[in-house]
DNA sequence: ACAAAATAAATTGTGTACAATTAAATAACG
DNA sequence: CGTTATTTAATTGTACACAATTTATTTTGT
């Protein structure tokens, strides 16, 4: 066991606890979501647009103003187009959304949810109940967890103290 | 906003939460490293190198013995071959590991610091700090946070409750 | 000793991440 | 009005992750 005082040991790092939580995370996620043959950023984009899905569209909403646009799931999710692009694509081929030019501004694609897509929602529905009563972790603890996780985040994002 | 008892929203994920933490920590992470020329897993991995390097092997220990098997590597990181072999024939090109098979089992690979490689902990010695000092984030929500994530870590790679 | 099982890395293939560049469309400005 | 600047995705290239398979070597069991 590495000395508690060395700042370079491998346990000592935040950043090492953050990394390997996350990916065991993922991995406790992997065979829920195989099941619905969604990968775990896939699954991620999915609660996007089944969230923008949720929130009925106003009536004075035309059938092209649809959807999310990719800039959008980018903001939202902290990925880029270079990550997005192809993502989205495997999504539209496996028929769980569709991506169109936007008329109004062809610069942008809006990804809706096909009925595929939208109905999958329901067999998501039960994924984050599995996910706690398979790990066992206390509901309690991970809110309190995710909280101090967001305020990191925002940290994080932040430029910080000394300048940059 | 999305409802807090939306048990789908993207906000109220806990794995989200993490998944978004953890690329913002890397992305803090990144210029500070590529003045190492390093990435953040290779950080991680001369992290380990570094650490085994430090404890003085013992006298009756040939040269032979010297480093750190892929496979320990990869039960520290929680990775496998697949990542840590090609992540490992960079960290050779740019002469910082040398990979030798080990004679005693030809089965094994021993990865081991070069001078140059062993030089670099000097320069990395400071990146803990200047993380800290970059991001303030207060040092003791920082050291909760990580024994709060390694206690998850750890609820996450046990079987868990209900057999799986 | 020898075939079968086990082990350690490497390889192959798919899917992210992300920097940097490109391409197309729109907005801004003189 | 036309040119320049900006915006939005897509593309290109590098580097992880990880499942699945392969290869080489060592262990086990008889």
């Amino acid at each position: 066991m590495a000395a508690a005082d060395d700042i370079l040991a491998l346990d000592n790092q935040v950043c090492f606890a953050l990394y390997a939580a996350n990916r065991a995370m993922v991995a406790r996620y992997r065979p829920l979501l195989s099941e619905l043959g969604l990968t775990y950023p896939q699954y991620l984009v999915m609660l996007v647009l089944w969230e923008a899905a949720g929130q009925t569209p106003p009536e004075h909403m035309n059938d092209q103003d649809v959807g999310v646009r990719v800039s959008t799931l980018g903001d939202r999710l902290r990925l880029d187009s270079g990550t997005l692009t192809p993502l989205l694509k495997r999504l539209e081929q496996h028929g769980l959304v569709s991506r169109t030019r936007w008329q109004k501004d062809e610069r942008v694609v809006r990804v809706g949810l096909t009925s595929v897509g939208q109905a999958l929602r329901e067999k998501a529905r039960t994924i984050p109940g599995q996910m706690l009563c398979e790990t066992g972790v206390d509901t309690r603890r991970l809110m309190a967890l995710r909280d101090e996780l967001r305020s990191v985040l925002a940290e994080l994002e932040s430029p910080g103290p000394n300048g940059r």
